[in-house]
DNA sequence: AAGTGGTCTAGACCACTCC
DNA sequence: GAGTGGTCTAGACCACTTA
């Protein structure tokens, strides 16, 4: 084999030699120093391709078991949330928001359980529209917790949506992203001006601080709504 | 700033100070020299922090203009997509699937446009329905580029689900995947069980390799089906 | 032209886990 | 216990981009 420069050319070979069957589904393949040596490179430079090979589902590693190619490699699909403004914007659509309602509220009881909050009187409710072209696009059903972002009292939210103002200022250190398809309820095919149990694409998000729920929104989007992704 | 010990350390810790505005948004934060210094390590460590949150989307990197934190930190989710079998099971259920036609057809006047190949009878389509403990999960609706994969011919699909052999013998080097959601026609809601109109998950993947489509799949999921996924 | 990040090296020590 | 991957260091050179 010849000698190659980069990570990038080893992360290559490595896949060709997957994808061909030299090296096969679920067997060992050798281990850093020999892949060193063949490649003419330090072991740090296979193990920066390896491991991205890994993190990617490629190959599953364990220490002194060594490296395998991965039986059924579990592919991963990155979507990327945007903020809606831009969602809406990208694609090639005037924006703009309504705020509908806008409440302090106790926690509804089907969200105690998941939230990790103990009080009940400390959440910001608020329903908007986001709009493409005057034309309903998102139904956004949201709540936020005041103990975790008092600053949102401030926020009146005609200048800018909530969704952009958190974006902005309350980062998150993780969240969960739930969709579901399910047939618009009254309020929704009200708010979106849509026909009563039509199929719409319902994501659930939710974003924590270090434990601390930040918030939880549901967006209803219109039934014609694509989520996209590459493999 | 005491001394850190690890990348993951450093990463936390910038973290924290874009949360808390030490390093507000847009602004330039300090290069991997200085940062070195400060967490008395490598500058290759801080090198590996780094690259791991402008990989997330919370740092802007450039060469000599430095690192700034991002405005609109476009947040990824990451979708796992295994094989069908394994995610049935891993939902602790039973996993069984059935067959229902096997047909070597042209390409539907609707994806023609889409397929890059312009043979018209090359197509093997099938139908098969994914079961859950005898409750139909999926059903499948799935078009192969036998030019692409002619070993899928000898395949009659009653030990191994067409998705799971082409996972595992027709690598990919990217695809496509759709979501959105749609009301059960007449032949997936027969398939599936279910009431006709019901709101369903419709997942489409097309996958590739080198321009050279090797299949394209329409998933229909029963109508509770959620897809969850970490931000 | 100069300063920043991107990548690589050679070596070291450690952590995990299989034997 | 021994062998594998995980991480770190100190230094080097290069690539890119801004000034």
């Amino acid at each position: 084999m010849a000698a190659m420069q980069s990570s990038e050319l080893i992360k290559r070979e490595i896949i060709r030699r997957i994808n061909t069957r030299v090296w096969r589904p679920g067997q060992m393949i050798p281990g850093e120093l020999e892949l060193a040596r063949e490649f003419g490179c330090a072991r740090s430079t296979v193990n920066r391709a390896m491991q991205e090979l890994a993190r990617r589902g490629l190959l599953n590693r364990k220490r002194k078991a060594g490296t395998r190619v991965a039986l059924n490699p579990v592919r991963r699909a990155t979507l990327e949330v945007p903020v809606i403004r831009e969602q809406i914007e990208n694609a090639g659509a005037h924006y703009r928001h309504q705020l509908i309602s806008r409440t302090r509220t106790a926690v509804p009881a089907g969200f105690r359980a998941a939230w990790h909050t103990g009080s009940r009187r400390k959440m910001l409710h608020m329903e908007a529209i986001h709009y493409a072209d005057d034309t309903p696009f998102i139904y956004e059903n949201r709540w936020i917790n005041v103990a975790a972002v008092p600053a949102i009292l401030e926020q009146t939210f005609n200048a800018i949506s909530a969704n952009e103002w958190l974006v902005q200022n309350a980062p998150f250190t993780h969240g969960a992203l739930t969709l579901k398809a399910c047939g618009a309820d009254a309020i929704s095919s009200q708010r979106l001006g849509i026909a009563g149990g039509a199929a719409i694409m319902l994501v659930e998000r939710t974003t924590w601080t270090d434990d601390v729920l930040i918030t939880r929104v549901l967006l209803h989007h219109r039934p014609e709504h694509c989520i996209e992704s590459v493999l």
